[in-house]
DNA sequence: CTTGGCACTCGGGAACACAGAGTGCCAGAG
DNA sequence: CTCTGGCACTCTGTGTTCCCGAGTGCCAAG
């Protein structure tokens, strides 16, 4: 069906593209490629590739673009990810090290992963279902009103404020503490449910009612937080990118929490990459952008996701080495803090 | 120099042009609002609005449009904010009511501030200069390992991992806790570093490296966090106004905490609406566009700012009213939590 | 299978004309 | 002195036409 030379041609067509925005002619490939063969022959094969709906052309007169099948097939056999540089990697090391929080680290990634790829980043906070609790306190604030903080392995904090039904004494909340944090200290955090059912009955009858409405208050905490927190940044890429038309229905989507979480996709292997291309991708706002994406996660257990998205005309073998690293560096970093 | 009348007309060419999006004409003017004279009459007010500045031509052949002059005298002299509507203040009050932590009164306000107005909405977390210590907990976390929390009275939540010089034992942790509790609470964060000076006096020595180093992270956090933390939304409504050329500089002026910040500008009288035009503004990417921008706090005390930045050709009396009313809700709310 | 030649198509830019909105100015009326 | 109607003038934006050139598909020959 295809052979070597007519897949040659749809790679020269997606680079060549991809560098100047402009459709290419079989002329064009000729010069620039060293193909061997005339531009005549060139033409035969791209009315093949275009029979086969690799690519086609936005007019009778016009040279030919990739179709979302011809990124398709370029990713999957024509391209390899092209690794950064070492000055690139360098500046990600240095730069991802300065984080102090775990806010840092993810604000400081998306700017880096903006920057690096000319693109949108978009990164998704450690998944609260996928980490563990580190350590639990309570803090009291009033009489009948304490703070419950919650820390996970990855460095996230979680704080809410419990009314109390009564008031409670300091040194009872000391033990209630001392309880909790028996109970669950790296307990998963989807574990917790189970793991506090009989906490109450570790306590003193009196104490029974306090530490009813503060697990209840732990527990909507985990549910409500189930809805993942994802952030994004280096929207002004997108205006320099062309595709004004759209450019709205994108910036809605980046703005739709749930969309954006789909958008990452599903997990494969650890820093495994993910490419959505165009008409691939769940939502139709975002005909015409593409979305690189990967999973990080310290260890072999992966935690969350990032990726960039930008248009289906991308760099896609330098976008995809980007993303890998970064992923990977930031799993360090969160791994070693 | 101005009489009423031409004070009319340039408060009608305004909001023409504002509803409209086109330069308005005399005779435009002439048959919208009744202003019980001919075009011709007119003509010659806008002539001499035009000779002092207030409203300009794109070209000979076309109508006029406010210079930012002109907006600025609209604002000051031409306009009354104009209240929300019923419904539009029980909107705000259940969405913002059901907010559980900072963050998520943080978001909410963001989505609610451009939803109202249909604008990118610019909202800056509760100074730290400004708020005082509710309290501060030191959690062991390893041998020679804690995580230092400081939460603020407005909610606001800083933690930070320090690694000690020394192994120190949990009972020893738990007597510096309570010094510095006791020192601190209801200090002012902008007190914090005379108020921890004797800290070290009050302990016993041994402990004093590992104090001295947990301190100056605390220190630490309070500078660097000095820097206001803020946050935007609504870019998409960016896409729709019509500004497609300079939107680039206006996302990239938005994705700079720096330029942000002075953006919302300074304090005047809390609630007090700060209106800034065009070329008033400080950074010249957003020539062409302006902001509203408010203090929002609990009691009488201003905690932050926020705001919306639209493009200048807005609708003032109504963003102006929402943007108070936004500030004033998120004062009850921060207030009552 | 490859190649050069050739006729054909079509988008986009240049040149041009034109309608329409809007202006400035002036002279006359109140 | 102020307002008004009339009038000539000046633009921009739009539609039309025309033509160039890039690029194609097809064909016949190597």
């Amino acid at each position: 069906m295809l052979d070597d030379r007519k897949l040659a041609v749809l790679r020269a067509i997606v680079e060549d593209y991809v560098s100047t925005n402009e459709p290419v002619g079989s002329k064009a490939l000729a010069d620039r490629h060293n193909l061997g063969v005339s531009p005549a022959t060139i033409r035969n094969d791209m009315a093949a590739l275009e029979e086969q709906g690799y690519i086609t052309q936005p007019h009778t007169s016009a040279g030919r673009v990739p179709t979302d099948k011809g990124y398709r097939l370029f990713v999957d056999r024509l391209s390899q990810i092209k690794p950064l540089s070492g000055a690139e990697r360098r500046a990600i090391e240095t730069f991802l090290a300065g984080a102090v929080d775990l806010d840092e680290i993810v604000m400081r990634t998306v700017r880096l992963l903006a920057q690096l790829t000319r693109q949108v980043a978009v990164v998704q906070y450690p998944s609260l279902t996928r980490s563990s609790v580190r350590h639990v306190e309570i803090v009291p604030l009033a009489e009948r009103r304490v703070m419950l903080v919650l820390i996970t392995n990855t460095g996230r904090v979680e704080q809410r404020v419990v009314d109390l039904p009564e008031a409670i004494a300091d040194d009872r909340i000391a033990n209630l503490r001392a309880v909790l944090n028996a109970c669950l200290d790296g307990c998963g955090l989807s574990q917790v449910p189970e793991t506090v059912a009989d906490v109450p009955d570790r306590l003193p009858p009196e104490d029974r009612p306090a530490a009813a409405t503060i697990l209840s208050v732990l527990l909507e905490t985990l549910v409500e937080r189930h809805e993942e927190k994802i952030v994004f940044g280096g929207t002004a890429n997108l205006a320099a990118a062309d595709f004004s038309i759209g450019l709205r229905d994108v910036l809605e989507a980046l703005e739709e929490q749930v969309v954006l979480i789909r958008l990452l996709g599903e997990t494969r292997g650890l820093s495994e990459l993910t490419v959505r291309i165009g008409s691939e991708n769940p939502y139709s706002g975002l005909r015409g952008t593409s979305i690189v994406a990967a999973g990080y996660g310290s260890g072999d257990k992966e935690l969350a996701r990032l990726g960039v998205l930008g248009p289906t005309r991308m760099d896609y073998p330098v976008t995809m080495g980007a993303v890998r690293a970064v992923a990977r560096y930031v799993g360090q970093i969160l791994a070693g803090s």
